[in-house]
DNA sequence: TAAGATAGTAATTAATTACTAACTTTATGT
DNA sequence: ACATAAAGTTAGTAATTAATTACTATCTTA
């Protein structure tokens, strides 16, 4: 509970709404999510969540802009810092697993939504986030083939599927164990496996 | 719609309330699918499936029996047929995929159960499934690792978590994507890169 | 300080949902 | 044939939910 008590900016507002929500998907199922226990969680009445989303879909595509613009602020600041491309992709991973680790409704959000119909709104905005993710990775894998730093004849798109993969397959795990706290330990495990998958320095 | 028309007896008309559901979790949410869409689809009312099962949670737990039953057979069959270990992984990987490519509805299921609140019975049915199915991809790996057709210092543990993440974060990203029968092209560009994770000589 | 805009409330609505129970129909064994 | 138990129907109920509406309280600013 916030319980904010004092009256807030529309716009104000509206993020408190986002975050109740980030907030409540940390432990239950989107979908599960009430306008109500919004409400609740703010120390507002359920009407007053409808002053400043017309409908509850609009609350869930405000939801994912906050995430993608998050996870893609994450993500730059990891490789700007990077020195070689491969070293680029390890803190791109670390960097991941982090967010998610802070952010655990995130990633519920996308197995919610990848459940749904094809022409569904905010489907089609989640999918068009892993997309842009997705070509990010690989970039930096072009780059680390470029600088002879990984296996010369590497199938990049897959390396890349594998990449995303390697993080959504471990939080699929974790989830269902539910001790999202194994998850840093267990992605570092993890990550010399990935590495050694792309080749290159190895006979 | 089945409209088998005839009267059932009561343990034939349950497993097809089951294959309704997997029907239409092929397309919905399961937390979409109503008892009225299941009566639906098989030309029933909807009275006439709590008949066979007290509520709908238990319907699910058939669900997810039957999943466990189907799968765990065709990972038998699948390492059954292998010459060493390393084929065996190769051919659990690809047993793998092509049952979720027939019944895309079982990822489905698990996706959905992973986000709910941890005592949920449904939920520890699931994780107990994938646990057997990751012991399996360990035993593998160890008889790999003995016949030293992996490398020797090779870390089990995450390799069979990797390996189970591999397939999840294909499925996921397929899901998303909404064209399923990329699925097993995906899968095998996949795997040489997992083979290769594993260290070791390679043939 | 008065006027208008803005944020929130309280009550209600229409639709949907899992579940129940009294009933009718069908199949089957003797 | 026919009794009867099982399978399916009909017609509900109670609870939940997103959305709406008429109203009130508070803030801004001219």
């Amino acid at each position: 509970m916030t319980l904010s008590k004092t009256r807030l900016p529309a716009e104000a507002r509206q993020l408190e709404i986002v975050r109740a929500v980030l907030a409540l998907a940390a432990e239950n199922s989107p979908d599960a999510i009430t306008t109500q226990a919004i409400a609740n969680h703010m120390g507002l009445t359920q009407g007053a969540v409808f002053r400043h989303f017309p409908t509850r879909e609009a609350i869930w595509l405000a939801v994912v802009d906050w995430v993608e613009q998050n996870l893609s602020d994450a993500i730059t600041a990891a490789i700007a810092e990077a020195g070689d491309p491969v070293d680029g992709l390890r803190r791109l991973f670390e960097a991941h697993v982090a967010f998610i680790a802070t952010h655990p409704s995130a990633p519920r959000l996308i197995f919610n939504e990848l459940q749904k119909p094809a022409d569904n709104p905010v489907k089609q905005r989640v999918r068009a986030l892993l997309d842009r993710y997705r070509r990010r990775v690989s970039e930096l894998l072009a780059r680390a083939k470029a600088e002879a730093l990984v296996e010369p004849e590497l199938d990049e798109t897959a390396a890349a599927t594998l990449f995303v993969g390697t993080v959504q397959g471990l939080v699929v795990q974790t989830l269902l164990a539910g001790d999202l706290h194994t998850l840093q330990p267990a992605a570092r495990r993890l990550w010399p496996l990935y590495l050694r998958s792309l080749g290159g320095c190895q006979p």
